[in-house]
DNA sequence: CTATGGCCCTGGTTGC
DNA sequence: TGCAACCAGGGCCATA
């Protein structure tokens, strides 16, 4: 559920305390969190190199390295639902969900996860591994246009399209349930039914949510998302839909309902967002 | 190409 | 009060 804010929130505030800095020693509490290396293949390739940079990726934290002042792969960071990121100086304890440490000459970066869902791998090509993913929706490469003959080429409901990290890259089920929201489309609809003013009002939907997402360093919609400070979030109080079934829609008072949408708990306000008509009837209340 | 369903996990919530 | 059942869900995989 940390989505892209969730994980711009988290590569923000890690990067002081990690980037510049080098790996002295790993610790791994679990071993399936290391995507399939072993202990030591993982120390192998991270202990001794220095992390030259913190960025993000989709709904990867990137952690960029180097050996004498040369790229030596990077460490991609995928929260899944409950992963987190923190960093300790000193000697405090070490924090409960702990799966992979690394040690660093200066303070120790932790990753946490309660649900294990979580991965923290090395890559030794990282852009081979990120190769699949779609465009960034606050960069350049996610236009209106784009988004519109994206939508018009497939045939799928939007919603599952739309989570669909090849189509575009970083959203989760939250963020896809508000934007759709805010441009008054029904999540079932097919995409190809889309037309071009209701594929730019998306477009516009999604990215002004996710930047004001970020601005208050995402959302807090359970009790296990934390940004690395260990506060929550302060988005889920701008949520329309999200968590709202039940209640009334902020637009136009009708009351929030609670589907199913390829698995997916799903909100929508019927009147802001009609069923549409031949739509797969995937969901379900 | 698209859709569906299982799997991985465990803390918190719900129901009896 | 106690406890079992159920729920959340991102990405990946097998199947239809």
């Amino acid at each position: 559920m940390p989505e892209l804010p969730e994980v711009e929130t988290t590569a923000n505030l890690v990067r002081p305390g990690v980037e510049g800095r080098r790996v002295r020693a790993v610790e791994v509490d679990w071993l399936r969190t290391l995507g399939g290396a072993t202990v030591e293949e993982f120390t192998r390739a991270v202990v001794g190199a220095r992390v030259a940079r913190v960025g993000r990726r989709a709904k990867y934290v990137r952690l960029d390295l180097e050996r004498g002042g040369h790229a030596a792969g990077a460490l991609l960071v995928h929260l899944r639902m409950t992963g987190r990121l923190v960093v300790t100086q000193g000697r405090e304890p070490t924090p409960e969900w702990r799966k992979v440490s690394l040690r660093l000459d200066r303070g120790t970066l932790h990753f946490l996860d309660v649900r294990k869902f979580g991965r923290f791998t090395f890559h030794a090509d990282p852009e081979a591994a990120l190769a699949h993913l779609g465009p960034e929706p606050l960069g350049p490469d996610f236009t209106a246009e784009g988004l519109a003959s994206g939508l018009r080429s497939r045939r799928r409901a939007l919603k599952p399209l739309l989570l669909d990290q090849e189509f575009v890259a970083g959203l989760g089920n939250i963020y896809v349930d508000e934007a759709l929201h805010r441009a008054g489309l029904h999540p079932l609809r097919s995409s190809a039914s889309v037309r071009r003013s209701s594929a730019e009002r998306l477009h516009a939907a999604i990215q002004d949510i996710l930047a004001r997402a970020i601005e208050r360093e995402g959302s807090s919609f359970d009790t296990f998302y934390r940004t690395p400070e260990g506060k929550p979030g302060e988005y889920q109080h701008l949520f329309q839909v999200y968590g709202r079934d039940g209640q009334a829609c902020r637009t136009c008072g009708t009351t929030i309902r609670k589907l199913v949408v390829g698995q997916r708990g799903t909100h929508v306000c019927p009147r802001c967002q009609p069923v549409p008509r031949g739509a797969s009837r995937a969901g379900r209340s």
